[in-house]
DNA sequence: TGTACATCAGTGAACGCGCGTTCACTGATGTAC
DNA sequence: TGTACATCAGTGAACGCGCGTTCACTGATGTAC
């Protein structure tokens, strides 16, 4: 709940957002009513109606946020890389994941299509094409060098996302955070790890 | 809606745990509420209070029970496998995405942890535990039979889990159909083109 | 610079709705003798 | 085999609640002249 002075909010659109991820965050989407956002970000019942259709609209505007940001930090880890375009792709899964647990009510959004309704905001859909974008690119920097099979870069795309998004998935819901406590480490290393490994497996010589 | 003849019902329980997962998958989860289950189950208000506690007590059941269906097809596919450990690795990827295209309404509760309150549910904790033993058991046998290295068992995996849990929420969620139509290639087809180009990669020789 | 007025972004009361849950009840079933 | 009775598994009305959405309103802001 947030006290105001002036009649007009000023910000309410991205007021409302925020108080709706924060809802997210901390009691889960059930909790999420356009008058519960409203009553949070300390404004009217009817106020959000000025800024968006209905609740759909609101959860599809942080699901598309969501896309940007994580096709912004893929971008800056490609951009950041300096080593063997392999390595370049371990970083991208691992940046997948680090945005995934760094944004976590964003990242459950984004992949629950019956919230945010991707068939009808299609700059939604633009970004998470970009993000995996990134990924192709990179794969196809790999084929360039002779890392990776030519025929097959298009599949082992797919199976790096999907990988990606399992181990993303994996702990947002908790469960790689429970085996590394078994293991005895962190899901930083954990990751890091698993795409050093893979790196390892695929092109033993480099 | 089912019309009754007899006024007791015979296996309401059952019939409501069907009832929840058809309105899960036709209209999602934001349409189950007990009352509305009672009501496709052709039963009253207060029913299927004499079988579950509340509406969290449903969806638990059903989370357990997929957890449940998916160990056994795991375990299934492991005794019908002849080839090489590795090739089984790969079949088990593959039934874990068969079991996700084929129960979605299970899968989806089963990885939403809010929904289905595993801490309250041991049982469903169990049933999780004893699919994944099914991988590392099996990842074990490819360590025994020198194809992967032994001190990267655990981590490899988790790498497999992560993948085959991510290609099925993609395929849950609609992104790999989508990709299937880009490519011109069915989702079972590009899981074994995926699988199997993984295990060319990591072992050529084999 | 002042003034009139249009527009914008709030308020808060109101509507109807479906929900979770409870409860006194009742019909059906099972069991002891 | 029959009867009495306990128990089980339904019914349906009732409660209070928070929700989505609308609407007449009002305070604040921006703009034309």
């Amino acid at each position: 709940m947030v006290k105001r002075t002036s009649y007009h909010h000023g910000a309410l659109r991205d007021a409302l957002m925020d108080a709706c991820l924060r809802l997210l965050e901390t009691e889960g989407i059930a909790a999420v009513s356009l008058r519960r956002v409203a009553r949070e970000a300390g404004v009217s019942t009817g106020a959000p109606y000025h800024h968006f259709a209905d609740r759909a609209a609101l959860l599809a505007a942080l699901s598309t946020q969501g896309f940007e940001l994580l096709a912004a930090e893929l971008a800056a880890t490609r951009e950041a890389a300096t080593g063997s375009p392999l390595d370049t792709i371990a970083a991208l899964v691992a940046t997948y994941v680090r945005v995934a647990r760094e944004h976590p009510a964003h990242f459950r959004l984004m992949f629950r299509p019956e919230l945010s309704q991707p068939e009808k905001h299609p700059d939604s859909m633009v970004a998470a094409d970009a993000a995996f974008a990134v990924l192709t690119d990179t794969i196809a920097d790999s084929v360039a060098a002779g890392l990776l099979p030519a025929d097959k870069a298009e599949i082992l795309g797919l199976a790096l996302w999907g990988l990606g998004h399992g181990l993303a998935s994996l702990w947002v819901d908790g469960h790689l955070m429970e085996r590394c406590d078994q293991l005895g480490t962190t899901p930083t290393e954990l990751v890091d790890d698993i795409m050093s490994t893979l790196t390892a497996l695929i092109a033993p010589g480099s």
